[in-house]
DNA sequence: CTGCATCCGATCAGATACTG
DNA sequence: CAGTATCTGATCGGATGCAG
């Protein structure tokens, strides 16, 4: 897609070079984007996982948001979802390759963040106190 | 990923790993989860750029995202807003030392879309075929 | 040129209640 | 245990008009 080459190969045709739909950056950020869904990617870097367990791990997330992101996550092909067929019902969902992929990103994410979220805050600060 | 502080009703909660709002990845989250501030963090890559320079670049922005999202970006201290008293009115806008060190998160995301994204398109196909 | 103010529809997400 | 269904308030974001 037009949108995958970097700025500095864009000037001659694509100047516009995010904001496309068709953007696959975009896709991705729909994706990482979504709090919930990171917070799921990185709970399951440990191994696979059950339903409530990752809710008790992700604590604050409502039933709902929680099947929907995992839906979702299923979709897009980064984690599967396992049903036993036992009783009580027992479900577990684990990381695929592609979503293992992913887990640099997220890593590098909290690297940052625990990093630099200081000078953010103190950034912050000092602008509010303008 | 382990937020020090949890929330005053679920002290003994250890394995809660995400969902503290004071969690230093929720607050790089919730930029980094929004898609225009990863699209201006990633426009700005090449150098110092004006607001409507801004706008042509991520096309499909409104005056009003785009503000709000500089805004944002300038509180949090990963850019400057450099006014300069002409006429008519220019305004630049510069990643700072901490939002370019921000730019490797950013390379690494679109270069994981690039990478990826035919996997996630396939799967989801494959998803919605079921 | 670089915004800000306002309106308003669309979507998100939390709370709650209920089920196989 | 592992969800589903529904209601509702909050937020997002586009469109428009105007100003310094």
């Amino acid at each position: 897609m037009k949108c995958s080459t970097h700025l500095r190969d864009s000037v001659l045709v694509e100047t516009s070079v995010y904001a496309d739909k068709g953007c696959p950056s975009r896709k991705v950020l729909d994706r990482i984007g979504d709090t919930w869904s990171v917070m799921v990617v990185g709970s399951l870097a440990d191994g696979p996982m059950r339903y409530t367990e990752l809710a008790r791990r992700i604590s604050g997330v409502s039933p709902k948001m929680l099947t929907q992101t995992l839906r979702t996550l299923e979709r897009d092909g980064l984690l599967t979802r396992t049903v036993h067929a036992v009783v009580p019902p027992r479900v577990d969902y684990e990381l695929t390759g592609l979503g293992r992929s992913l887990l640099t990103l997220v890593d590098g994410l909290r690297l940052w963040a625990e990093t630099h979220i200081d000078e953010v805050t103190e950034a912050q600060a000092a602008y509010d106190a303008r």
